[in-house]
DNA sequence: TCTGGGGTCCTAGGACCC
DNA sequence: TCTGGGGTCCTAGGACCC
């Protein structure tokens, strides 16, 4: 028997969360069906459309865009700001639904999940059927739509979720791939950005179909080992696995765009000070230590730039992050303006084996994680205020 | 009152070792 | 006396995704 994913898409997620959420605090005005957008805050300079409603979408404004680029499309736009809590509680809401028809579904990002369909196909039954009813249900249960893909592999899900919009289920099984996907331009294929659509359309191959069959070997020159996952792609050839358990966060980061550009060092460290919390904090809660400490800077043309630090012994301590990126902004920075700055803590392990610390040190360490434990969780309980 | 924030994976070069 | 080849680790940057 053939393998069945699907793919399943909250539409326009952010605009329809911020909608559902109005509605229930009693407006009478559904944004989902004017000129709206996401935006972030211009004041502070994160000025940019994170999601549109479709009438939106219509007049040209697209996600990434600036609020006033979007603005001049359409003058009466209405912008409204992100409420993450309530986004992250109507993602989890909608996979738990989706979890109770079955335990193998790969969450891919707040708005996205995969969902293996094979096992459970003598259960319920036809699949097309079956993305209609729960289609149907996340609707009158939760107050908003979804696309479904059905294909028989994650990929070819994936892009027949994205066919038409919104409420609408496509599938695209192996004997469709031809007639549905190739015809498609070349950077509607997911895994194919705006630099590689370029080199594409330099070589003449503006559609799918055209990549799929391409020559390996020719595009090898251009694309080394990229070229045959490419044209894998284009035919449609994926053999992913949908994979349920969670997986651990690699590294993590915190960066921040500053309210205006900074180009003294006595300026960046508070700023560098309160990333070093930030990431802090999570790492803590992981119960992990880090091995690596990068900082990341843009600067006032946009231009992002990363140092990184290899550490003899992995930390999880707010000064000794502090510290290391101090020293690596003072070794990659000579005062010119900055306009974002951010953290990355890498190489993340549980255990720590010390190598050169005596066990005395080691025991003031993991002192002073515990202390850093306790008082995350006071301020968690009574706000970042209560201990200075 | 122009351009977010959080991730992943890949590549290429240099250092170092045998 | 005149320069190989393979492997690993580290770093910086690029591309992509939501």
């Amino acid at each position: 028997m053939n393998r069945i994913v699907m793919h399943i898409d909250v539409n326009n997620a952010f605009l329809s969360w911020t909608a559902v959420y109005l509605l229930t605090q009693g407006s009478k005005y559904d944004i989902r069906k004017s000129y709206a957008v996401i935006g972030g805050d211009e004041s502070s300079r994160r000025g940019i459309v994170l999601a549109k409603s479709d009438s939106s979408k219509k007049l040209g404004i697209i996600t990434g865009e600036t609020l006033y680029s979007a603005r001049k499309k359409c003058p009466s736009l209405r912008t409204y700001p992100m409420n993450y809590e309530f986004y992250q509680k109507m993602s989890n809401m909608l996979f738990c639904l989706i979890k109770t028809y079955s335990p193998d579904i790969e969450i891919a990002s707040i708005d996205e999940c995969y969902l293996e369909y094979t096992k459970v196909r003598n259960l319920y039954g036809d699949e097309l059927e079956f993305a209609k009813k729960l289609q149907k249900e996340v609707y009158e249960k939760l107050g908003f739509t979804i696309n479904i893909g059905i294909a028989n592999n994650k990929l070819c899900a994936k892009m027949a979720s994205d066919f038409t919009k919104p409420n609408k289920i496509h599938t695209l099984y192996d004997n469709e791939i031809k007639d549905k996907m190739w015809c498609l331009p070349i950077n509607d294929l997911f895994g194919i950005g705006k630099k590689t659509t370029e080199k594409l359309l330099q070589l003449n191959i503006k559609t799918i179909g055209e990549l799929a069959n391409s020559n390996r070997n020719n595009l090898y020159k251009y694309f080394k080992n990229m070229a045959g996952a490419m044209i894998d792609s284009a035919n449609g050839i994926n053999n992913d696995l949908v994979i349920s358990e969670e997986v651990e966060n690699k590294g993590l980061s915190n960066e921040i765009t500053l309210i205006k550009d900074v180009s003294s060092k006595q300026d960046i460290y508070p700023y560098l000070l309160k990333l070093s919390e930030k990431v802090g904090i999570r790492v803590r809660k992981m119960d992990k230590y880090a091995y690596t400490v990068a900082v990341i800077i843009k600067d006032s043309s946009f231009k992002r730039r990363t140092h990184q630090k290899k550490l003899v012994n992995p930390t999880n301590l707010n000064n000794e992050i502090y510290e290391v990126s101090k020293k690596i902004i003072n070794e990659m920075w000579n005062d010119d303006p900055v306009r974002l700055i951010g953290i990355r803590l890498d190489n993340l392990v549980s255990n720590i084996n010390y190598q050169t610390s005596l066990f005395e040190n080691i025991k003031i360490r993991e002192n002073n994680t515990e202390l850093e434990k306790t008082v995350d969780k006071l301020k968690e309980k009574f706000g970042d205020k209560v201990i200075h």
